[in-house]
DNA sequence: CCCCTGTGGTATAACGTTTACCCAGTGGTA
DNA sequence: TACCACTGGGTAAACGTTATACCACAGGGG
């Protein structure tokens, strides 16, 4: 790689004492706790005293010491994400919903991530997914939002019992007793291949992947069918129906068989964007039109959809970030002691030039 | 948008409470202290009583309370890293290196973003940028790693007075007494430029933006100049340099604008993949061949380059994992108190399928 | 005159670590 | 014998908050 190149300059930063609640009592000549109080709006305090408080902290450029604070309180106000891979900006978008949610509640959140870049999201490394885990036990979080993968079962169920609020997003696994927030997957997709079918289309591909636990998208290929059976089109699955890994690479070789395989395919839909995106190279390499001759719709709005130089992608959008928010407001609910129930959003189906 | 719909299913969790120290210098019947030595490793104890205490942490499945450790040494083991948008790609890059080396040092990562999705960094919302330095400096973290803003330069040299590390990526504020990390963008742009011209094309299109505060764009446009006056090509700037916005529809019109201007165009290179991604669309319009007639390059390797479905774009690559790697190796060696230089890392060039 | 209630506070003990400081043996040496 | 150094460990004071318990005083009713 690169070999860097160093400056000479150098910096040495040497700690400085913060203000402390002490301090603040020192100069306004009241106590500690009296202090506390009108920094925290609470108790019976003469409206004197709370304003000369209150401009001696301004005045001290006073910051409460968080940890001190959590110390006590047995709170550390951080809620924990735990997520399979940072770039992936499906998930960022959800993280933005929550990042947002907490600035109102005082929260931050820690991520913690695999690093790993596997789309599939179907084997994680079960033992950096466990070292990602334990970071967020030892920092206390109150909280931890999860993309589940059954091969740390055990852990999720240790925080529940330790009392650390839990809620699972996008693919729950049922047996786990907290809530969890989904997008109704069926529905996106029938969503797709209704549109497809309304505009005429017969012969409609469809990109699979096979894996049992991979829900979400069995769920999206039911979806598929029943639009069909809605529509009263019969749907010959060993023709139109193909299982590849949904990334480019698979995409492209499965849909050059499905358009050799069927000469009168007139519409792919993918199981993903990274899929679609393959299949519009496929098309194009044999000499289809899109979206004359082939109509193409991925799934999940991944950010690359929009930014097709050749033709932008159609594709099904989740509400990613009211997933967010929505998961940051059932782990704040949950530790006040408050129900939280399980929540399953709507997708939407976003047209563009591929279709 | 969608309405939720939630079940009725509710989940109600309690607080457990923790394990500590003394609990385990109760069962190992030796002093608090004792058991803190024993797991830090440090002072003098003999190795009966050492494996004692490790024994019954291990079976008390304790984790320390770190906000406890961290109110007495001071420290929280959190660098706060303030970036303007989680979505993108190129920047979580950057971040799942610098966590990747948190894990090394047992620090983790506190994300702040302003949650805006405007691609050109111009004009950030200072607001909302402050407000998110004021989070980090309320959890105070031990060291920032920053993507500087001109407009909250007070907000870092209060950093820096306070003793808090920082350290600058990209685009550094040369007056913040502070180490940075950068890529050589004249450099990238040279590689690009330079390839194209060493392949015979002479009439090259650039892509550029104008803002005296953009500097990494400045400089990748005197690569660009550099590679002609180099190879002794002249460059006609007024015809085949022309500014827009660095997304996609600013570089689908400019483009459109350069190919009309100049019918024998044989290439184009643009600041960033966006505006790639725009001149692409633009030549497939105006019924270029690429890469035959005309070549794109394109500018830092956003995920979206390699996932086109018509042609892959040629880019230039910044190493961003590397990027984040030495950001925490450069805070963490301050917080030391040893001597944290800057560094400028090399890109590279990425040949696709559009050049 | 005494009791009682409400107001506006103070003093001090948590919280779970780390860390100064001290001490009791033990064995070696002047 | 007296002294010293080293080993292994205890006591207790931080760290900066919040929480518990308590008190002084004013005013009103019996």
């Amino acid at each position: 790689m690169s070999s860097p190149k160093t400056t000479k300059k150098t910096f040495l930063p040497k700690k400085k004492k913060r203000v402390t609640i002490k301090d603040i009592s020192a100069e306004a000549q009241v106590s500690i706790r009296t202090v506390s109080l009108v920094l925290n709006n609470t108790g019976r305090i003469s409206a004197a005293t709370r304003k000369k408080v209150f401009r001696i902290a301004q005045k001290l450029d006073y910051r409460p010491n968080i940890m001190a604070r959590g110390l006590v309180s047995n709170k550390t106000y951080l809620f924990g994400v735990n997520i399979p891979y940072l770039d992936l900006s499906f998930i960022n978008t959800i993280i933005t919903g929550m990042e947002q949610k907490c600035i109102d509640l005082r929260y931050e959140l820690l991520l913690t991530s695999m690093g790993v870049s596997d789309i599939s999201f179907s084997d994680y490394d079960i033992a950096v997914l466990k070292n990602s885990l334990e970071r967020l036990i030892l920092r206390h979080v109150d909280g931890i939002a999860c993309f589940p993968a059954e091969g740390v079962l055990a852990y999720y169920e240790k925080f529940l019992e330790q009392g650390i609020p839990l809620v699972q997003l996008l693919r729950p696994i049922p047996a786990l007793p907290c809530p969890s927030i989904t997008v109704d997957n069926q529905q996106g997709m029938f969503l797709a291949a209704k549109h497809l079918l309304d505009k005429g289309r017969r012969r409609i591909g469809f990109l699979n992947y096979h894996d049992p636990h991979f829900n979400e998208v069995r769920d999206r290929f039911k979806g598929f069918i029943r639009a069909h059976e809605e529509g009263g089109f019969p749907l010959d699955q060993d023709r139109y129906v193909i299982s590849c890994d949904l990334n480019f690479r698979g995409g492209y070789e499965a849909a050059k068989t499905l358009i050799t395989r069927n000469p009168g395919l007139d519409a792919i839909v993918a199981a993903t964007d990274y899929a679609a995106a393959g299949a519009v190279r496929a098309c194009l390499d044999q000499g289809k039109k899109i979206p004359e001759e082939i109509s193409i719709i991925g799934y999940d709005d991944m950010d690359f959809a929009e930014l097709q130089g050749y033709k932008s992608l159609s594709t099904v959008r989740q509400p990613k970030r009211q997933i967010g928010v929505l998961a940051v407001e059932l782990l704040y609910r949950s530790i006040q002691g408050e129900t939280a129930a399980s929540v399953v959003l709507e997708p939407e189906l976003i047209l563009r030039e591929s279709s």
